[in-house]
DNA sequence: GGGCTCATGAACAAGATTGTCAATAGCTGC
DNA sequence: GCAGCTATTGACAATCTTGTTCATGAGCCC
């Protein structure tokens, strides 16, 4: 009996798609799997078979893991940036929507588990430049609405409107992490309406500030 | 030239601890890194090189990697919580003091990365039970002090000092892992001072809200 | 000193993961 | 239809990581 050829190796049906194409469908993958276990999670072969190529394809793509990891960080902080810009310009700047902004951005924050990714990066030393986190725009425009809006003598300095804004980014980002934890953990129901009570009731903390 | 012997392979000189000190030096290189890559980022060998033994000598103590870990997570979920109790029961209750238990709490938290630890751990999906984590015993101590403090007839509901107590807990803990790229981001400056001033406002803001 | 216990580590095994290479095969332009 | 470009993939290599085995020897009790 002549050694049995030891695979068979059918080889797969093949589709060709533009490298474009072809990149875009590998870092959707590989988007999600950032969200979910990180960037050091993020395994070839993984999203390879998530996009339904191999992994070598990655790679030719890409050039190599770092570089594929590199990118999907770069077009989440952009995918991150644009949908944080669209929501706070969908919410008119009226005070009173400070309630349904916060939310919107909630909601953008949890969606595709963007404040997760911002967490991990984080975590892992990332160094965020300005121009992917733009918080000086919000403090900005924020500080500008509350100046025309105040109508005592003393304005408030920019710093504390600076520091409402950083207080409302690590609750809204650090809170798609950790409140589901902590509101349980502190009594407060486990079901995801007491996240949305906890951030109305935090709209209403940080309104009493600017009007106080 | 009979083929060298391919390694010298110089037996290294062995000290023999006795089973506890072992594990307790293994921990202790485990919970570092516990702290600077998380969970999914400990290695055997990275570990047993730290702790100065041989990968097999952390195998032998603990059975498993994944053994490894469970063991050192809640070895320092432990030590978090003590660490905590120790803090809040050192700064006494007064309400005055709110800003220098919160600095406590910051320096415990950030101390041994204790904050980071908690941050990872929510991301990877940990399951923290009540014991790991009494936020329940810090919301019903600072209600009885707020209550105990409060003047007025109408007495604030008890759900209101939980989201105060979560809104503290989620900017210490997340802020101990986002506060230094967020306050540089907002404006506010890149040196840990502007972290102290941002709990110290956050504490006047926090004790603002009780006496309102 | 002698023997026992068990912590220790060298060598090895097995699997996972990244990266290389060469052959294959869609798609486009002619 | 044909040729060329290149996206694609199977096979392989190199390295890393966990886990096993077994001989060794350090410390303890007598």
């Amino acid at each position: 009996m002549p050694k049995a050829a030891p695979k068979a190796a059918i080889p797969r049906a093949r589709r060709r798609l533009d490298a474009g194409a072809a990149r875009a469908l590998i870092l959707d993958a590989t988007e999600k799997r950032l969200a979910e276990v990180g960037p050091a999670g993020i395994r070839l072969q993984e999203v390879a078979a998530k996009a339904g190529v191999s992994h070598p394809t990655v790679l030719h793509h890409f050039g190599s893991r770092e570089l594929l990891v590199k990118a999907v960080i770069a077009r989440a902080l952009h995918s991150i940036n644009a949908a944080l810009v669209a929501t706070m310009n969908a919410s008119s700047g009226d005070h009173e929507q400070l309630a349904t902004m916060l939310e919107g951005v909630a909601l953008a924050l949890e969606k595709n588990g963007h404040g997760r990714v911002i967490t991990w990066l984080a975590l892992e030393g990332h160094h965020f430049d300005g121009a992917e986190v733009g918080l000086s725009d919000v403090v900005d425009a924020t500080h500008a609405l509350r100046l025309e809006r105040t109508k005592r003598a003393r304005k408030p300095p920019r710093e504390d409107t600076a520091r409402t804004v950083v207080l409302a980014a690590i609750a809204l980002v650090g809170g798609s992490v950790l409140a589901p934890t902590m509101l349980k953990n502190a009594g407060l129901g486990a079901d995801p309406r007491a996240a949305i009570h906890f951030r109305s009731w935090l709209a209403r903390l940080l309104l009493g500030h600017f009007d106080a």
